[in-house]
DNA sequence: CGAACCTTTGATGGCACTCAATACAGGTGG
DNA sequence: CCACCTGTATTGAGTGCCATCAAAGGTTCG
């Protein structure tokens, strides 16, 4: 009772539009108490985008940073011959952007709706240089993100199409939330099949094939092409080859 | 003159195998002062091993920490029916290890033989706490690895055999010491073809016949199975896809 | 309703995998 | 030093999976 009443009282001075935020507790912000917060908080800016708005260009110099507090961001890289390549997904409360880079190697789009907290790049280094625990929220995160990268690393460079697109399936029921009213295991796909085609190193006729495939077996059902719900989670698990 | 003079001075007070290790103004170690070098100095623990010893268990509890001093590691992930990809590949002066986590996410191994700088679990954290600039080394490191990671996330969804074997050399000619006496561009590979064909996700079989038409085409040039020269870097490049 | 876009389904072909056999390198013992 | 042996690498033939090309079916706008 006296910790949350402690914690009651110091959330009084928090910026406003922090006490409502859904990713108030999680990401980086977690680290920060209510001075630290107020602080960040008056260089801030906040910005809601459409599906498919560029947030970083490719090799494009850093100017600011960014935390996701709906939605999903895609990061891609581009092929000189135009070949593209999805490198990794970021849900809410992840930060984004490259801190200590004069440019960043990915580029980052918004894949659904988007909504964001943005932060000058001179804002957030004077930060990390004083308070050592935003580091190493940063620093986690990027572990937490080259884990990630790793694991699907194994799935590009071992799996067979089918094992991918089931996979893909199952990263997605754990970091998007359930629609409301349905389903535990019921969400909205976020990315186009040409999205997930080149997430998944495939073509979009082999991502739709597999689907339908699941679907024929009763693994998943889909409805009007972007709402899943995962049928047979077992039978999922095993067709994704663990 | 001066800063030199100071720095040598300094230099002093090192741990004897730091004033002579190679990896000492890079890396982790880089950020240190003397003292702090001479604090470390005194958990630390100097291994050189054959090929092929495991390192790191996969998922096993995280014990320690290591510098790689020479050689070559590979971190493996392992699929449940024994298919293995190699996520990543680490070479003198990396640091080895997953800091704040109870387990490894991936197994290491050496590749080659490797020398190695070993420090306990205890040492590294409490200095992490202590020396914020020893944290920064860490988390720009994550970053470094993110990147390749993510690289190479784009080799091995979009490219064909061909280009990735391409690429597979030219990553080790970036990280490899060439071989002395010889062209510059002639190094020792550290892998077997298996290895090869586990970091580029594709048989041994296949990874040999394109080797052997690099070869055939005058690409490169290759002396008993282990030593290749790039003889035609553009045309490398080139076979890369950029 | 109609147009534009996205997705699904079908037919075909090529690249990489599989299976199989040979060649080569390094190490050991005669 | 050479014969032998083991593990690794190369080369060949055949198959299968996924990409490509093509067309039809759905969905979401104005």
């Amino acid at each position: 009772v006296f910790s949350l009443q402690g914690a009651m009282d110091r959330d009084v001075d928090l910026p406003v539009f922090c006490r409502v935020c859904e990713a108030r507790h999680g990401g980086i912000c977690g680290a920060l108490g209510a001075d630290q917060l107020a602080r960040l908080g008056r260089g801030i800016g906040r910005r809601e985008v459409a599906p498919g708005t560029p947030l970083v260009p490719a090799h494009a110099a850093v100017e600011g940073y960014a935390i996701i507090r709906s939605g999903v961001v895609k990061l891609t890289k581009l092929l000189s011959d135009g070949r593209q390549q999805i490198v990794g997904l970021q849900f809410a409360p992840d930060f984004l952007g490259r801190p200590f880079s004069d440019c960043s190697a990915v580029g980052a789009e918004a894949a659904s709706a988007v909504r964001l907290c943005t932060l000058p790049r001179s804002t957030l280094e004077s930060m990390v240089r004083e308070f050592p625990a935003l580091q190493h929220r940063l620093y986690r995160q990027a572990l937490r993100e080259l884990d990630e990268a790793r694991d699907w690393m194994m799935t590009l460079g071992q799996k067979s199409a089918g094992e991918k697109v089931a996979s893909f399936l199952l990263l997605l029921s754990r970091h998007i939330d359930p629609l409301t009213g349905g389903h535990s295991l019921r969400f909205d796909i976020p990315l186009t099949r040409s999205n997930i085609a080149d997430f998944l190193g495939l073509t979009i006729e082999t991502v739709s094939r597999h689907i339908s495939s699941l679907r024929k077996l009763k693994v998943i059902d889909v409805e009007r092409n972007r709402y899943i719900t995962i049928v047979d989670l077992p039978a999922l698990l095993d067709a994704a080859g663990s």
